[in-house]
DNA sequence: AACTATTTATAATT
DNA sequence: TAATTATAAATAGTT
């Protein structure tokens, strides 16, 4: 379409490559203009001439980003770079794991069970079956800890309840000593002096009891 | 540049704009690779009819995350930055649900529950129980549909003995009679003839003795 | 950059 | 749906 027909090859000219570049690039673009709207299609035109310089058209509806996607589902190429790779495959394991977990955490819930084999079903039962042996026991143990740990604290109790009693007797000897030297007519003064809770008292009763 | 000139709006009629579609598709795929050859550049073109079908060129002499990284430094867009960012969040918040899992897991098989408390063994315990005695239920199922359809093949086992049985004895009869008929002296025929697995045996001795 | 002869693309038609 | 064709559009060579 000019004044001669062209054989379809590089222009070696390099002055006449660049006007025709010029040309024939509006040329394309002005035809995907054309495409978007005439067909309601979504068209992305990228061009860089020999030099590098880039030219772009993209039809308004559509993102760089969305054409990308879309480009990365039709093609199956991978163009993102090595670490955007990484990623996406490594969502694509763990979501994978993910939905073995929930499955297998449904079953020995025993929600999802319609489905299973009776080999499968003996295999989740013996799970279970250990699974709860296991917490029986760490209850077990819990229990036997609390125990053990009252009992202890049973015994310093008793340990201190002992001192405690023997000091006061030291102490109520001491005071009455003291009344003696310096008020020969007061009585029971400490006593009455001294808070309630300081004084011993059985505050655990089966204490009394335990050997 | 046709019969008559148009203007340059969406064509309303479909079957016209899919015609007119694939026709400058054509046409602009070859304006693409003729400026690629003519003037030496490196053109990427990616069309998506309205149905969504995709369509490429892309100058031999380019891979296409070579366009795309040269897109990139002209364009200054970050294309992929925010891709990135939600794949990553993507990753933490999966891996967080994962994460999650694999314990309940564990501590349903009965493992790591050193750190648990009371009340959350008490918890795990429950659940166990819960799922132990759905797995359970499916298996009693499981195990009185075998035994119901098993009564049923006993069933359909014991007529179909008493209907061959008494075949047996009709044909017995009959080839009686073709022997008195026709070959007067021979005896049993029939009987060394007949392959031995069409022959009525008892193959479930028990159900000779069920009611 | 504008012009124009000619080729090429394509809208309407078959 | 695929050819055909008349015409519009694009553009090679020219100014």
């Amino acid at each position: 379409m000019g004044r001669g027909k062209i054989e379809i090859k590089r222009i070696e000219n390099s002055t006449n490559r660049q006007v025709t570049y010029s040309k024939r690039k509006n040329g394309i673009m002005k035809k995907a203009k054309e495409l978007t709207v005439l067909c309601d299609a979504k068209v992305s035109l990228i061009i860089f001439s020999t030099s590098g310089k880039m030219s772009e058209y993209r039809s308004p509806s559509a993102t760089m980003s969305e054409i990308l996607d879309k480009y990365h589902k039709y093609s199956g190429k991978r163009l993102w770079d090595a670490k955007h790779e990484f990623l996406s495959n490594e969502l694509d394991r763990i979501k994978k794991e993910n939905d073995n977990m929930q499955i297998e955490l449904r079953h020995l819930k025993g929600d999802d069970v319609n489905s299973l084999h009776h080999k499968e079903l003996a295999t989740i039962e013996e799970a279970l079956e250990n699974g709860l042996a296991k917490v029986r026991a760490k209850e077990m143990e819990y229990f036997k800890m609390l125990k053990k740990n009252e009992r202890m604290l049973e015994e310093e109790n008793k340990r201190l309840t002992y001192i405690l009693h023997h000091q006061q007797i030291a102490m109520d000897g001491c005071v009455r000593e003291m009344q003696n030297d310096y008020h020969p007519k007061g009585r029971d003064y400490h006593h009455s002096q001294m808070p309630f809770a300081f004084r011993v008292q059985p505050n655990q009763p089966n204490l009394q009891e335990a050997k």
